[in-house]
DNA sequence: GTTGAGCGTT
């Protein structure tokens, strides 16, 4: 299939920017996000129905509604969707990372306020000597400020700094699906940005990260977990280097595992999951195991059990029992190269796809003109407080 | 030389 343009606007009255699909017809939500900021989904007004339909999404792929006969992409342009409701998204803490030791509460406010109006501002310092620790809190009275701030890296008192969802705000989301690579065999003249430039052809990179000292090796977030996993296994030649990519192993002693390790804790622990003798099953007078929350019948715990063969597999249950599904919203967790007494100069920095919305048209047309149609789209979907792919990775 | 920082006394 030719290359097909989707046009998406914010709201239905608004100018409509041409997104392109995939060579299969697909859009990646990525590409949505990548546009539009926190989107989380595509919906479009039903010509027939006048309502509003929802855009397939399944792992990240907005599936064009091909079966809609009824759909006549020339009859209908953006003007015909609907506002789209905006989840809640409410505003949070956001840490800010990497503070020369000199800049006070007042510098980041002062500072900050040139996003939007800041509504707490600290700086974390040693209780005895007063020294800041290098990094603080922000919160802002718009969402929408909290989205850009966390889309981009600032400069503040001289230094790069990060902000991100702080670790205890970070929800679960698809925990399975590792959107990092390891890149080994690296050799030292190959830069963040290099790698960032070469990486770029296989998808949005949202990381780099190189350790330093030097130690050949390097990691790549990708916006989409399948450009990540599309990769792993490859020798790829970067500057005449052979480099190889495999699967980014979670970081030890990762806050976010040791956290969801202990919501497992009390059912999974010492005991199995249940006191008898058959381990999985369940004790006498019910058929469900209780686990805090949310409890699993006799088919999800024959689930669990399978599931536990694997490390990974046990995280996604739990998320999908908390009913984060998606690979909508994502933030990356990934680590900027930096030191704390050299320049932090690598360009990375961090990005987001918090929550907000776009309104769409699925119009075609390859390249660029035809008609759009009446897509609307994106911040249905409600599990946009989650981000972020957890694993400390 | 193939697995990465730092996360909040409330």
């Amino acid at each position: 299939m030719a290359e097909v343009y989707i046009r998406v606007a914010e709201e239905e009255n608004e100018e409509p920017m041409e997104i392109p699909s995939e060579d299969d017809g697909t859009v990646l939500l990525s590409t949505v996000a990548a546009q539009f900021p926190g989107a989380c989904g595509l919906r479009f007004r039903s010509p027939v129905s006048q309502c509003m339909r929802g855009v397939r999404l399944v792992e990240g792929i907005l599936h064009a509604p091909e079966n809609d006969t009824n759909w006549k992409m020339d009859e209908i342009d953006a003007s015909s969707a609907v506002k789209m409701k905006r989840g809640d998204m409410k505003t949070s803490d956001l840490i800010v990372l990497g503070l020369p030791w000199k800049t006070s509460e007042q510098d980041l406010k002062d500072y900050f306020s040139t996003f939007g109006e800041v509504i707490m501002v600290q700086v974390k310092r040693d209780v005895k000597t007063g020294n800041s620790k290098g990094f603080g809190f922000v919160r802002f009275t718009e969402y929408e400020t909290q989205d850009k701030v966390i889309s981009q890296r600032h400069m503040i008192d001289g230094r790069w700094c990060d902000c991100k969802l702080p670790n205890s705000k970070q929800g679960p989301d698809e925990p399975m699906r590792s959107r990092k690579v390891f890149v080994g065999r690296c050799t030292e003249d190959i830069s963040a940005d290099e790698l960032r430039q070469f990486f770029m052809q296989y998808g949005e990179v949202t990381d780099v990260f190189i350790p330093k000292p030097f130690r050949a090796f390097a990691f790549v977030s990708f916006a989409d977990d399948q450009v990540a996993s599309s990769l792993c296994g490859e020798d790829l030649i970067i500057k005449g280097v052979s480099v190889h990519i495999s699967n980014a192993e979670p970081k030890h002693g990762s806050r976010q595992m040791m956290e969801r390790a202990g919501r497992f804790g009390n059912g999974f622990g010492a005991q199995g999951f249940g006191s008898n003798r058959t381990g999985l099953g369940s004790s006498a007078g019910s058929n469900m195991a209780n686990f805090g929350n949310f409890s699993l019948n006799p088919a999800m715990m024959a689930a669990a059990q399978a599931a536990l063969q694997s490390s990974w597999g046990m995280m996604g249950m739990l998320a999908s029992q908390q009913g984060q599904t998606a690979t909508s919203g994502t933030t990356s967790t990934g680590q900027t190269s930096s030191t704390r007494d050299q320049n932090q100069a690598y360009g990375t920095g961090n990005s987001n796809y918090g929550t907000s919305s776009a309104s769409l048209g699925w119009g075609t047309g390859s390249n660029s003109t035809t008609s759009g149609s009446g897509f609307s789209s994106g911040g249905f979907g409600s599990s946009m407080e989650s981000k972020s792919s957890g694993w400390g990775m």
